[in-house]
RNA sequence: GGUGGAGUGGCCGAGUGGCUAGGCAGCGGCCUGCAAAGCCGUCUACACGGGUUCGAAUCCCGUCUCCACCUCCA
């Protein structure tokens, strides 16, 4: 079976087939770096990014571009609300997401152009579409024809007359309310920095010819996959496409959005109060729980997120990476390249081909883990190991190798070894105190310890002690 | 008004005509001094009304409810 996909321009799931066999070319539309990452931004990337891994896990070579959009309106606004030039505001958000998208996980792109960058790539990309009579200047600014272009709305299939007017420019220059602005020209009050030369005069960029122009420069006029969240599909990349399209390149030829996560139904954003913040998530759940939570729902559904959402992903990655360290300790980790060469169970690989069905991939992955304590409780060395060669196997492919650089555990050395000496000085007392049938004191040791963060468990080869939110 | 999506058990969430999704929570059991972890078993479903079919969560018709996009959005 070949990897499906479901592609939002034909609304249809097909065979992929990259232009190029065994490599592919994804551009994926990133942050407009206008404030803090939300969880739902992470969503975006880390859909993406397991879209990555499988690809990559199939042989195949992956270049991932993802933009920043760090010019616009909204910078503008945010930036002089909070007193700071807006080129630092851009950055400082910048970070915030970098910060982000490395904390759940995310493979690094191969490059992250921004939309400053590329001034020089929109105005020749500009040029082609007022050459080509795709679009017209007036007053200084530079237009989209929409009328010129007969495919306008097929990616998300509408009429154009059942467009509403585009407000990125004013009604009164433009011969079509629906055209939209290439290029804007320079207003008094825009703010310092934020112009730039053009054959049409100083101004500055519009909202989607960056993406056009960043993705031929880097992935070439025609590529495989464009991605995105599903907000984005119109207008902008509806205007994309058309830009591109119109200037001769064939551009995306795959279409796909992810959605959104929502609270009570509703789409999560600014505007409802219920925004959640990456930082303000992690500083109560972990990295891993918050991946695993977001790569939990079919990236085309909606992922309802609730007050039981984190703390059902904590003890589900608690099961899972429980399952790896105690493997581990009875029968050793398999090496890493084992690992990223492991045959994967059948089901697993249809379902991820299958337009990658992760949820139904991690069923697999829980009946592999409850085959593998099994095997641990009957003392089956072989197929413990198997269970865990195939469990990490499989967590890679998502992301969530409990033994990858990302989730291994942060602490370790001196201070590590100096709490296990201490843990085991409290674990030699109570198995003291248990031997005498003292049951109230080795009772109290175990409390004690466990309001301290520690946790025991009492197994067929010792005890084992855990840190709260480690294995 | 246009375009698109959704309604599954206490919760999350798969599933396109017959075969156990899975997890969390609950209940019973095994293990344990008691726990924890783990294993085994088990309960609660397909928004509503019709229809097609030997058989429908799944296909068709109708109804209700919810959500998103329609130029800030991931």
């Amino acid at each position: 079976m070949t990897l499906r996909l479901f592609d939002s321009a034909t609304r249809s799931v097909g065979d992929f087939a990259p232009r190029v066999p065994g490599k592919v070319g994804i551009y994926l539309c990133g942050a407009t770096v206008q404030s803090a990452p939300h969880i739902g931004h992470m969503r975006a990337a880390v859909a993406f990014d397991v879209l990555r891994r499988w690809l990559q896990r199939g042989g195949t070579e992956v270049t991932m571009i993802r933009n920043v959009t760090d010019v616009g309106d909204t910078i503008f606004a945010k930036a002089e609300a909070a007193g700071v030039p807006w080129w630092e505001w851009a950055l400082r958000n910048e970070r915030l997401f970098t910060a982000g998208y490395d904390a759940v996980g995310n493979l690094p792109p191969a490059y992250e152009p921004r939309a400053t960058g590329h001034i020089p790539e929109m105005l020749v990309l500009i040029a082609q579409l007022v050459e080509g009579g795709h679009a017209y200047e007036r007053d200084g600014s530079v237009y989209f024809d929409v009328r010129s272009f007969p495919a306008y709305g097929s990616l998300t299939n509408q009429a154009l007359e059942d467009l509403a007017p585009a407000e990125d420019s004013p009604e009164a220059a433009k011969r079509d309310a629906r055209d939209f602005a290439l290029w804007k020209a320079a207003k008094a009050d825009d703010p310092a920095g934020a112009t730039w030369g053009s054959p049409w005069g100083p101004g500055r960029p519009g909202w989607h010819i960056e993406c056009s122009a960043m993705a031929r420069r880097y992935l070439g006029e025609s590529f495989d996959i464009h991605g995105g969240g599903l907000d984005l599909r119109f207008p902008h990349h509806e205007n994309e496409q058309a830009q591109s399209r119109a200037a001769g390149d064939g551009f995306a030829r795959l279409w796909m959005h992810s959605a959104w996560v929502t609270q009570g139904g509703a789409k999560m954003s600014k505007s409802l109060g219920n925004t959640l913040l990456v930082d303000a998530v992690l500083a109560e759940h972990s990295a891993a729980a918050l991946r695993l939570a977001l790569v939990g729902v079919h990236y085309r559904s909606m992922l309802e997120y609730g007050d039981a959402t984190m703390d059902d992903a904590e003890a589900t990655w608690a099961r899972l990476s429980g399952f790896v360290t105690r493997a581990g300790e009875s029968v050793g980790q398999p090496e890493a390249r084992a690992v990223a060469s492991a045959t994967l169970p059948e089901a697993f690989v249809e379902a991820m081909d299958d337009d990658l069905a992760v949820p139904r991939a991690l069923a697999i992955i829980h009946e592999a883990v409850t085959e593998g304590n099994a095997a641990l409780a009957s003392g089956d060395a072989e197929a413990a190991a198997a269970a865990l060669l195939a469990v990490r196997a499989m967590l890679d492919v998502l992301g969530l190798d409990p033994e990858a650089e990302p989730w291994r555990s942060a602490t370790g050395g001196a201070p590590l070894d100096a709490l296990d000496a201490l843990v085991r000085a409290e674990i030699d007392a109570r198995a003291a105190a248990r031997a005498a049938k003292d049951w109230a004191t080795a009772d109290a040791i175990r409390d004690r310890l466990a309001a301290a963060g520690i946790t025991l468990e009492d197994g067929q080869e010792g005890v084992r002690w855990t840190l709260a939110g480690e294995r």
